[in-house]
DNA sequence: GCGACAG
DNA sequence: ATCTTGTCGC
């Protein structure tokens, strides 16, 4: 397992110092009250046409799996895909998402990695330190590549660990039997152990959990209604 | 020097 | 992320 080295583009400084200060306050053991009913997903989907982007976040009841509530903000893209810094990009359009929220969900899932990145402040941590709550990074390709895939067993739950400059940062987890790994990080105030058990148990049966799911759906459906807005005002 | 690089 | 045709399989 190589320490690849990591590029901080000097464009960024104020970011990276950013995620420093953020990293202080990281909370990387279980927080919070149980049992854990409300859980969160989000995801965000852009138009660069029009450089506009919709943040939607979907609280699930952990039990039923079913929707309880569903918010989301539409706003203007300002901030570019850096990886590294896909935080920034994504926060702000998610914080005002939750706030528009009736039922707060306690925890929440998230579209991308929490220390699983080479400053530990993935969106996940990012997100949970802005929102002071416990949160799970859950993506679909690593980011601290690379991870030793003959390592990992076949069967459902099955892990192996993604090493980063000697510390273990999170796991590749396969949700479903011999199904394409997820890569699962402490976020915030939650530890690896809980972080896992949840995300296996949002998903029951299909590879992403149902949070992401959710989340993924409703930004698509809004993002249709965006592009034929968008459409017909360049018509006029 | 080039590549790799969450969404 | 988004674009984008077909193709394989339950």
């Amino acid at each position: 397992m190589r320490a690849s080295s990591y590029k901080e583009d000097p464009v960024y400084e104020v970011y990276y110092r950013q995620q420093e200060a953020l990293v202080a306050q990281l909370i990387t053991e279980d927080q919070f009250e149980s049992p854990i009913e409300l859980i969160g997903g989000v995801d965000v989907a852009y138009d660069e046409t029009s450089n506009r982007m919709i943040g939607a976040l979907v609280v699930l009841d952990a039990a039923s799996l079913a929707i309880v509530d569903q918010a989301y903000h539409e706003m203007e893209i300002t901030f570019p895909y850096v990886p590294g810094l896909f935080s920034f990009r994504e926060v702000p359009a998610l914080k005002a998402a939750f706030q528009k929220l009736t039922t707060k969900p306690q925890l929440i899932i998230c579209d991308g990695h929490g220390i699983a990145h080479p400053k530990k402040m993935g969106l996940a941590s990012h997100l949970g330190i802005t929102l002071d709550l416990p949160t799970i990074g859950c993506g679909k390709r690593s980011l601290l590549t690379p991870w030793d895939k003959a390592a990992l067993a076949m069967e459902r739950a099955a892990t192996v660990p993604l090493i980063w400059e000697g510390e273990i940062r999170g796991v590749a987890l396969r949700t479903q039997p011999a199904i394409k790994p997820v890569f699962v990080s402490i976020g915030h105030r939650v530890s690896i152990e809980t972080a896992i058990a949840l995300t296996l148990k949002m998903s029951p049966q299909y590879r992403l959990p149902e949070t992401t799911r959710a989340a993924d759906q409703l930004v698509n459906a809004l993002r249709e209604k965006l592009l034929r807005i968008t459409a017909s005002e360049e018509e006029e």
